[in-house]
DNA sequence: ATATGTGCAAATTTTTTGCACGTAA
DNA sequence: TTACGTGCAAAAAATTTGCACATAT
């Protein structure tokens, strides 16, 4: 889809809620749309940021991305680093997207999947728990680390 | 199983790394096996625990989670609250146990599930990435907040 | 016009670190 | 005995807040 289109439904989200569509909210949301990594930190937009609107804040940056949080336009993650990280949520994704994260280096994978809708309704039979969202991180080593190092391709007993 | 049991295991496993197994590391596996609640923060060890040991620092609370962090005695889990929430790792449990976080009273329930090995294959053919762990977190409404509010029923598009 | 949002600086909260002293092995 | 661990206080890092001014609707 065109990013124009989606900065469009993104504002029109916004509006529809009562909240004003400012030139900050803006920029940062297409800050998120123009960025190569998608799993930004509030640090990393409010860098990407300054060159557009050099007087915008850090406390704006927060304030936003907890009002997009909010209105479900951007999904908080925590890949244990000591800081939040977001991304757009891309609700067009039939298939949900989670994340390998790889515990050599660092690194964080997209991986798709769609066994939620089974899950779902048998947490609902189960617990009576209405499910709206859910995040899935898989731990491990993706296949550089485990090529320099062997062992790490052993089938570990936690899992 | 015995707790005793579990902490002798626990010491087996400090020492095992020649690490040593101090008062306070004892003090704060204690801590996590008397807990009714087994979702701790930091400063809720730190708490718990200076009734037995008046003395340790909330420093000491932080380096001991690290530890055993890295040790996989106990799990680093994120519910969003803006503080790291910390579960022995039980490792007995054949099936992984997974967490149902209720966005209206914020209530996190346990939940068990089995589909991890099914999926673990499926990425290790996919994408070599091999897999050791993994953390599944459900955002929904319970039970009684859907009592409260049938609107919670409803099935959102999310998903 | 005015409710809502922003920038700035200060405050708060969580987590980490340096260093002199203590202790498990 | 001695490498590893701890307490304390201070620092760092992340996030939040108060308030006067600015702006989208």
């Amino acid at each position: 889809m065109k990013k124009s289109t989606v900065m469009n439904t993104l504002k029109k989200r916004i509006r529809e809620h009562k909240y004003k569509f400012t030139t900050q909210r803006q920029i940062i949301l297409q800050a998120f749309l123009s960025s190569k990594e998608n799993h930004l930190s509030a640090e990393d937009i409010y860098e990407m940021v300054r060159g557009e609107n050099p007087d915008i804040g850090l406390a704006t940056v927060y304030r936003s991305l907890e009002l997009f949080t909010s209105l479900d336009l951007v999904k908080k993650l925590d890949f244990g680093d000591g800081r939040s990280r977001y991304e757009l949520n891309d609700h067009n994704l039939s298939h949900s997207h989670h994340h390998l994260i790889c515990l050599g280096c660092g690194r964080v994978i997209e991986f798709t999947s769609d066994f939620a809708e089974e899950i779902r309704s048998r947490i609902k039979k189960k617990n009576g728990f209405n499910i709206v969202d859910y995040q899935l991180k898989f731990y491990g080593y993706c296949k550089d680390c485990q090529k320099q190092h062997p062992e790490y391709s052993e089938k570990e007993p936690q899992i």
